[in-house]
DNA sequence: ATTCGCAAAGTTTTT
DNA sequence: CTTTGCGAAT
């Protein structure tokens, strides 16, 4: 029986994923590109080990995140019911070994992980603490660093500062400082999830050996993305017994900013020398024509392995490209098209996804689709667990879990206002550092410290005894607890106190949080809890909560939508700053990230695929025109189908080109879904011919340019339109920052004409100061300012 | 202790 | 142009 099961489950696989599926022992590397059925791999792999007769709790299977452990469990229940597989993220992996092994690295089993916001109040105190002046390195520079160092594996006690170097002799006095909150508060970080896992197998031999036999089997999916402290904790737990296989791409690699090192995958050879090296390279997923934009796209990274991207699937409709005059066109064009679309029955809402760069992109098309009736939903971020009132209950759950979480004590402290304010609490504070104890038991000790007064002393014991006496209540639910935790604050009371549209919605959200802590345990009779209930809150990724069969339209970031698919995306915001992302630009590597991610991003589609980019984008303040996106040149557009760029021609100045946008015919939302293209090749069209506005990276940035707008016909334009006019008029005759010198005379909305008499600063920074007759000396900033030439 | 007002900074991407 | 954070005032 076992091995006609054997056989079913190699059954359709092509010669790649057969093989991949039957190597079951030893390391294995699985270089699979986009749409190859990795998943299906994966899931088969494990069902085919298991009816090998090998153990199913002997075996791990990493992920990325919990959506992709979820969809995994999920098909290798279907393949083999009552599997024992653990599979969920390294971070959940490791919460739940640091759980068990806590002590050995100075935690108790209840610590809490603090999220970014938790963790920058703790690195602010370690800073004030370290007595560093911030003046050139902000708290989030340095944050960033030791985030660096964590990933990179290196933790405290491994930390050498290099002489001389400003920044580590920084890091020496805070990273120490910042390691003793943590631990006094009895919490991690997120990469001391990783961490501290690491230094647990390194230091401990014998418990290394004993996981290693244990996690006989191991798998890691997108191997591309792993940063340095989750390698050592592969290699640590591969050593012994290296029945390890990792699947990734390369070209999918997108996490470099954060630590993740692209040398772990194309290193796997050395490694591991007894290695197998499957190539999944046949695509299921994409039309031909949307993977040859993929395929030419990414030929241009050098650092680089080739690989072929092929398919039998059929050719289909071109690639779009789309030059927007302003995001809101290129907003309602899309909703638009994606409306008619459904309204036509073409398609369905779930069908389309938009992907841009950053979140904030949203914006617009939220705006546009709601105005459209289409349902949509957004993925960014944690945004719910980010709203103020939603922190604040958690905060108490986590105090409750863990009365030692000192952001936690300082967050609810005076939340609803209990009269204890910012001076108690540094008194508080200064005396828990200096007897080493957490804010709840400085608190507790509160009658001790003289400088706090008798008045003052009760209202924080009446705290205390109001978190000890919640305390009691914690049981295996979560609910009730928070129903307790409400009822004994008042907290929803209070926070509807004003009566204001704003503070219902709030206490909507808290209600949503119950009916959310309801549901968690329900879904978890046996494994709930407050402590598993807070790790969950703090693991979430924005993909675990995408709903995959609801009906609408998705939009997200283009690294949120690695390993989803849908039959139509939109790629939008191709523009030079957005991607390739401003803070990118001067680093060839991240560069080519960029470009991976683009290439993440084209190949998420199916059937249909529009790129799109605006002729002007709203940035700071004001209207900027925009440069198309570098990679946009590299796609094969003599077979795509390009629109709006009719005006744009090779040579033409930024006047021209002004001229060319402001009497644009694409105010009119072209119908792509039905209408026959008119086909604009790339002969005709100026973006392909590397006229100096578009390829020419020496040229000063747009942003410098003149930004004359010519008034066009005022008939023709939308309210929006006229408005966008009016703004950019004001900032027509805008004084260039560059043209500001000593002894000018300028123009302020407010102060009337002045003279500059001094000039300070660089780049953005440069600030004039000038002497208003009416209004003395003022400090203004250039880049901010709307100073024009008088008259 | 809270509130108001001004100034500076700012927009990646995420476990 | 916004938001956030800090400082001063009540």
């Amino acid at each position: 029986m076992a091995v006609e099961t054997q056989q079913e489950l190699i059954h359709g696989l092509n010669d790649g994923q057969r093989s991949a599926v039957q190597q079951t022992d030893g390391p294995l590397l699985i270089i699979a590109g986009p749409g190859s059925g990795k998943t299906r791999v994966i899931t088969h792999r494990i069902a085919f080990m298991i009816a090998k007769g090998i153990p199913s709790w002997q075996i791990v299977a990493l992920t990325f995140t919990n959506k992709a452990a979820d969809e995994m469990r999920n098909r290798l229940n279907k393949l083999s019911p009552g599997n024992l597989t653990w599979a969920g993220t390294f971070h959940r992996f490791c919460s739940r070994l640091l759980r068990q092994y806590a002590a050995l690295v100075g935690l108790q089993e209840n610590y809490t992980i603090y999220d970014m916001g938790d963790s920058k109040k703790v690195l602010k105190h370690a800073i004030a603490n370290a007595e560093i002046d911030v003046k050139h390195f902000s708290a989030d520079k340095i944050g960033n660093q030791i985030s660096n160092l964590k990933n990179e594996g290196v933790s405290l006690e491994h930390f050498i500062p290099r002489p001389g170097n400003v920044m580590d002799k920084i890091l020496s006095k805070v990273y120490p400082e910042y390691q003793k909150l943590l631990q006094m508060a009895n919490a991690v970080d997120f990469d001391d999830l990783l961490l501290h896992c690491v230094d647990l197998l390194r230091d401990n031999p014998e418990l290394r050996e004993s996981l290693d036999l244990k996690f006989n089997y191991m798998m890691v999916d997108e191997y591309q993305d792993t940063n340095r402290a989750q390698y050592q904790l592969i290699r640590l737990l591969n050593h012994n017994v290296q029945n390890l296989a990792v699947t990734g791409d390369p070209d999918q690699s997108i996490y470099g900013w954060r630590g993740a090192n692209i040398s772990n995958i194309l290193d796997f050879e050395k490694d591991y020398p007894s290695v197998s090296v499957v190539r999944l390279e046949e695509n299921y997923r994409s039309t031909k024509s949307i993977l040859r934009v993929a395929d030419q796209l990414i030929e241009n990274n050098v650092r680089r392995k080739k690989k072929k991207l092929i398919t039998a699937n059929d050719e289909g409709k071109p690639v779009r490209l789309v030059a927007y005059p302003s995001p809101q066109d290129e907003a309602a064009d899309i909703a638009d098209s994606i409306a008619l679309a459904i309204q036509k029955g073409n398609r369905k809402a779930k069908d389309f996804a938009i992907l841009y760069r950053t979140n904030w992109l949203s914006r617009a098309f939220e705006h546009t689709l709601r105005q459209c009736g289409v349902p949509y939903q957004v993925l960014n971020g944690h945004e719910f667990y980010q709203r103020k009132e939603i922190k604040d209950v958690i905060a108490y759950l986590h105090l409750l879990n863990n009365p030692n979480d000192s952001v936690a004590f300082e967050r609810v402290v005076n939340i609803p206002s209990r009269k204890i304010g910012k001076v108690t609490l540094t008194r508080l504070q200064r005396y828990s550092r200096e007897n080493s104890i957490s804010m709840m038991e400085a608190a507790r000790n509160c009658e001790q410290i003289e400088t706090i007064k008798k008045a003052v002393g009760k209202r924080i014991l009446a705290f205390v005894e109001l978190m000890d006496g919640l305390s009691k209540e914690v049981d295996s639910e979560v609910e009730p607890v928070i129903r307790s935790v409400l009822a004994a604050t008042g907290y929803r009371e209070w926070l509807t106190d004003d009566g204001s549209e704003e503070a219902f919605e709030r206490a909507g959200n808290v209600d949503e949080l119950v009916v959310a802590a309801q549901e968690f345990d329900n879904e978890h009779p046996e494994d709930g809890g407050l402590a598993r209930y807070l790790e969950q809150a703090a693991l979430v990724s924005d993909t675990d909560v995408w709903e995959s069969d609801a009906n609408f339209v998705t939009m997200m970031t283009m690294h949120a939508a690695k390993g989803l698919e849908f039959p139509c995306v939109y790629v939008v915001g191709l523009e030079d700053g957005l991607l390739p992302h401003e803070r990118s630009v001067g680093n060839d590597d991240e560069v080519e990230e960029e470009r991976r991610l683009l290439f993440v991003g084209i190949t998420r589609a199916e059937e249909e695929l529009q790129f799109s980019r605006c002729l002007n984008r709203f940035r700071r303040g004001s209207y900027w025109p925009a440069i198309p996106s570098r990679f946009l040149m590299e796609l094969p557009r003599d077979e795509m189908e390009i629109f709006g760029a009719q005006h744009q021609q090779a040579g033409m100045t930024a006047d021209d080109l002004q001229r060319a946008i402001d009497s644009m015919d694409v105010v009119d939302a072209p119908d792509f879904s039905d209408l026959p293209a008119i086909d604009i090749h790339a002969s005709d069209a100026a973006i392909s011919v590397g006229g100096d506005l578009f390829c020419d990276q020496e040229n000063e940035p747009a942003t410098k340019k003149s930004a004359v707008k010519k008034p066009s016909m005022a008939s023709l334009m939308t309210g929006a339109e006229l408005a966008k006019q009016h703004q950019s008029n004001a900032a027509a005759d805008r004084l260039e920052p560059e043209a500001c010198e000593v002894g000018l005379e300028v123009e302020h909305v407010e102060y009337g004409v002045g003279k500059v008499i001094a000039m300070t600063g660089t780049g953005r920074k440069v600030t004039a100061t000038i002497n208003f007759p009416n209004f003395g000396n003022k400090r203004i900033c250039l880049a901010f300012s709307n100073l024009r030439l008088p008259g």
